[in-house]
DNA sequence: GGCCACTATGACAACGTTGTCCCCCAGCGG
DNA sequence: CCGCTGGGGGACAACGTTGTCATAGTGGCC
């Protein structure tokens, strides 16, 4: 900027209103400090602008699972989506559901002031962001809420979809429904357990603890599991599958196997109704998960200091085939 | 930092050894300013320190063309991988194929001063950025080349790669082979083409115009197409899809009809070895784009000012199935 | 001519840090 | 007692901007 001005012959702050297009300078000067910003490929510097003016960084900050799972880049291309409408920028990072790498992303987020942070939480302790919540800084959790702090929390109805899930499979005569969940120390395998379990007592078929698999599964784990269900004494007729990655699991576990159990899978996936049989689920909306999430940090941001709120979206169950075989 | 040296009861600069680590603070003043830290909750400001140091933002600018499709996703989550080794942040956006918008984020990005730029063009046009560039901020494009600048590339070979689907699904009898391409002006759509024009001239059945659609396309024109495809004289017997979103509706307007067209996809996609039947591919890797691409940006930041590279990853073809279906 | 209002511009401080340089003081050898 | 050394700490400037205020010039009006 210094360059700029003296190359135009002119103050470093006339350079200023020229770029800020602040009113009162003449035409003719503003015309050769913008040649002169021109020729030497001049270029703000937005961190010294948000410095001085102690405004805003126009950044927020996404921490979440992992970007290459569909349904969390489903969730950070609504994220910044509504960002860019309310022109801010998205720093984002992947804890892999590591809390320490959950805490590192945010605290680092926090040290370049972002306006404000989405998280989706890997860890159950909150409270090192409580100095930044106080300072300020909103935080809306999405997904799973906060361990141990009261924060704005976007979550999705996990136990209702799963209650659903049984209800669908029971409806169609099956009396051994399995559940494969992810690992039970995550909130939503969590809550998707408690569903089944609810559906099971509710459908009258009873809740039992063989039918039942836990996390953390990879291809080869749902592959015995399945195989397990399928021998036992009274063997499983019917498998909800915790979330798209163990649905994925299950289907390849499957492939080629004569009889299939009915499945139910939680987590919508492109490509479920294309699949024979095509893939009955659980879906709902990772957009819609975002921009409810961001949409409320923006609230926060526009001043709105009401107590924290918790929003759950609503699932559907989404009847393909799959999930109506009969026993 | 004020606040905390006035509560520790030290200068400012004090307050500053401890925050980084530097020596000569006896201990007992250090544990004074720590106390003083957590009980403020202070955190540093990264711009103000950025900015006196002159040194690196620790961040890095990513723009593609929509984090939402798998393979971005997959792109995005590789050069996350490499940043966080090497101590960066990630900023990103999507352009949707908007040049304008493109521009935007590259420029935005630029202002905050990121060490460096990843690109998936979606314009031709990159001259913009050159002051950039002969500012030292080093840019990688990748997937698709820029348009007017010389700069690293990363590049997909995606001539080779339509060159093979097409001599594959000849060598399986077929003679009327269709090529589903996206928008022309997209350089990897147009290289597919260039790639399937070739294929068909050295497969010697010749190119016929009549067989070849470019886009841009949706649903249900991909299904207008291949009615067209198939109720012409002499019906094409099998498609190459150009790119994963259009072998999506290529499966989808397929879905339930008896006589199905052999079928080649360009990308690889999660699930399509458990279709029916199972799609063959061209395969390449989205994360060894996103690696190869960073690992450029980086070796740019260490140091390296040899002239600009250019890279082509290879692809390889994945038997399904669905391409070797006779004619 | 003197004064006013107004326009165009500049000088300077400040944002929150850190690098440089300087100071104070205790301990020690001569 | 003096001077030197070294550890611990502070004052101040500077990074690149922008907000505040001041100033120089210009034209109009009494």
């Amino acid at each position: 900027m210094n360059d700029v001005a003296r190359l135009a012959g002119v103050s470093i702050k006339t350079v200023s209103r020229v770029v800020n297009d602040e009113p009162g300078v003449h035409p003719s000067t503003a015309e050769r400090v913008l040649a002169a910003i021109d020729q030497l490929g001049f270029r703000r510097n937005l961190s010294a602008r948000n410095l001085r003016r102690g405004s805003s960084t126009g950044t927020i900050g996404l921490v979440l699972e992992d970007v290459g799972n569909p349904f969390y880049s489903g969730v950070t291309r609504a994220v910044e989506e509504i960002a860019r409408l309310r022109g801010r920028q998205v720093i984002s990072g992947s804890s892999d559901e590591d809390p320490g790498r959950e805490r590192e992303l945010a605290l680092e987020f926090c040290s370049r002031r972002v306006d404000g942070l989405l998280i989706v939480p890997a860890g159950l302790q909150h409270s090192y962001l409580v100095p930044e919540m106080r300072a300020g800084t909103p935080v809306v959790f999405l997904d799973r809420p906060a361990g141990d702090v009261v924060a704005d929390t976007v979550l999705v109805d996990n136990i209702g979809g799963t209650v659903e899930a049984v209800t669908h499979l029971a409806a169609h005569g099956h009396r051994r429904i399995a559940f494969l969940g992810d690992a039970p120390d995550i909130f939503t395998a969590n809550e998707r357990l408690r569903g089944y379990r609810e559906g099971c007592v509710r459908a009258g078929i009873g809740y039992h603890e063989e039918l039942v698999a836990m996390g953390p599964h990879d291809e080869s784990s749902v592959a015995t599991t399945l195989q397990r269900l399928h021998t036992m004494r009274e063997p499983a007729t019917a498998v909800v599958a915790g979330n798209n990655r163990i649905t994925v699991y299950v289907l390849r576990a499957l492939a080629g196997v004569a009889e299939r159990p009915a499945l139910v899978g939680f987590d919508d996936f492109e490509l479920a109704d294309l699949l024979s049989p095509p893939v009955t689920v659980i879906a709902h909306d990772a957009s819609a998960l975002g921009k409810a999430a961001t949409d409320l940090l923006f609230a926060r941001l526009d001043g709105d200091n009401s107590p924290p709120r918790r929003v759950v979206l609503p699932v559907r169950l989404v009847p393909r085939g799959s999930g109506e075989v009969h026993a």
